[in-house]
RNA sequence: GCCGAGGUAGCUAAGCCCGGUUUAAGGCGCCGGCCUUGAGAGCCGGUGGUGUUCGCACCGCGGGAGUUCGAAUCCCCCCCUCGGCGCCA
């Protein structure tokens, strides 16, 4: 959430800057937490002199007591006053509630470099490296490569867990686990910190790292309320640091992930066709970085740049697209994405999604940073993909598919695969 | 799952039995100052959150209810950690 001292203080900044997010909801949501907060403040103060009066008598009952004296007609005078004080917390625990179920709805403060636009199509190309193949042969799409090989079942996954899901095999599932070790190669030549998180959070800290919408459309609930499934790492990797506070001089904080990752998909477009590219399973590492608020910029063209060369080494075309305003989730300051060219679709599809969370999901979970000169802070968060594998394969199956049927393994994933050049042979 | 011990500030650790001189002690670390050529040592001050009329006030001892004039301390419910036993990949 945002600091509400920022909006206390500078409402005009925080309304020009939600403003661009295009959402007229938001903007209410942001006047009624003002007016609750003006109102809080009155409240508050009113309990905190009522409170005041009680701590007052209390300790004139004490010094009585300890003289000996009879307190009967202090302790008396108390009854009214509880009273107040009850009626004064019950008004400003009700108005807090309101303020904290707003502060749940307002989105971050966009990045001043945040392109304008209302909605997905106004994103803006960064850039395009690579160059789509010439096939002279018709291309066959993802599904159709691997049902000729035999490298996965669709069916009987289905009949098992429903659709969505997938059984890989043989040199397919192999493919998979060389990719893992691929990008956790990678990673660790970069100097990050390898992690294998938990698969499964408790609901509060899920809540904190995304808003009502995205938990309740992706995340599978286990245990009743209680644990969640994780939709990706970047939680696990978040929830690390939960209410610490970090010295400065700790910072930055670089970690990868490798995980399975679970998500409903709900409402999703293509949810229900088969193959791979959304599923509600699938193989991923991630990258995060908790750093000095000053520093994310930098870390955001790093990890940008991380998972940039991973697709430059595995020689797949591909675009940058920065977000712009109306296409940010709410916890998200700024956000690039890294899409694959399918020839299959003739179009390009998402592969990793990159954003500066600035300080909104670590303030969420109360993780700090002591400063050098001893003040604290509340730490920024980022996040990338390194390599999902599920969209990746479909990336090689289609970009390297042959005439025969066959389909090639890119050179930097061959030492992974026991040297074997093809799939399908 | 059963039994036991615990959860106090950045870390550590008293206080709890027996409610009120404790403003949540002391130590470590960190920040600032004095001293010093510099560093260290030593000494002094500061070091959770909120509100504020910048005087101060309130809140804060895992979370939530309760008793009381007054709760870190007493009662109840819940969560978590550690150890032992049991079960198990």
């Amino acid at each position: 959430m945002l600091d509400i001292k920022l909006i206390r203080e500078n409402p005009e900044v925080v309304q020009e800057n939600l403003k661009k997010r295009g959402n007229q909801f938001i903007l209410d949501t942001l006047q009624g937490t003002i007016q609750h907060d003006k109102e809080w403040r009155e409240i508050a103060e009113k309990l905190n002199n009522s409170r005041a009066e009680r701590n007052k008598i209390a300790r004139e009952v004490a010094e009585l007591r300890k003289e000996g004296e009879d307190a009967t007609e202090l302790i008396d005078q108390t009854d009214k006053l509880s009273t107040k004080i009850q009626q004064l917390e019950d008004r400003e625990k009700q108005l807090r509630n309101a303020i904290d179920n707003n502060m749940k709805l307002l989105p971050n403060l966009l990045h001043k470099d945040v392109p304008p636009g209302k909605d997905e199509s106004e994103n803006v190309e960064i850039k395009t490296v690579g160059e789509p193949r010439e096939f002279d042969f018709p291309v066959k799409n993802h599904v159709e490569i691997i049902e000729n090989l035999g490298l996965a079942d669709f069916e009987s996954s289905a009949k098992t867990s429903g659709s969505g899901f997938y059984i890989l095999k043989g040199d397919l599932a192999l493919l998979n686990q060389a990719l893992i070790q691929f990008a956790i190669e990678h990673m660790r030549i970069k100097g990050y910190v390898y992690v294998e998180p938990p698969l499964l959070l408790y609901k509060d800290i899920l809540t904190a790292a995304l808003d009502m919408e995205g938990f309740q459309q992706s995340i599978y609930n286990v245990d009743q309320d209680d644990l969640c499934l994780i939709g990706t790492s970047e939680y696990s990797l978040l929830a690390m640091h939960t209410d610490e506070v970090i010295q400065e001089s700790e910072l930055p904080k670089k970690y990868f992930a490798y995980s399975m990752c679970f998500r409903k998909e709900i409402g999703s477009h293509g949810i229900n066709e088969r193959g791979l590219w959304r599923t509600h399973q699938f193989n991923k590492v991630e990258q995060f970085v908790f750093c000095m608020p000053e520093d994310s910029d930098k870390y955001y063209d790093e990890m940008m740049v991380n998972s940039e060369e991973i697709y430059k080494a595995l020689e797949l075309p591909y675009r940058i697209f920065e977000s712009c305003a109306g296409d940010l989730a709410i916890w998200k300051a700024r956000g690039s994405d890294i899409e694959v060219w399918r020839p299959t679709t003739q179009s390009y599809g998402e592969l990793c999604s990159l954003s500066n969370c600035t300080d909104y999901q670590a303030r969420n979970l109360g993780i700090r940073t002591i400063k050098n000169d001893g003040t604290r802070v509340t730490l920024h968060t980022l996040n990338n993909t390194v390599l999902a594998t599920s969209r990746t394969m479909v990336a090689i199956l289609e970009n390297y598919q042959n005439a025969d049927g066959t389909v090639s393994i890119p050179d930097a994933l061959r030492k992974h695969m026991r040297g074997k050049e093809k799939l399908g042979q």
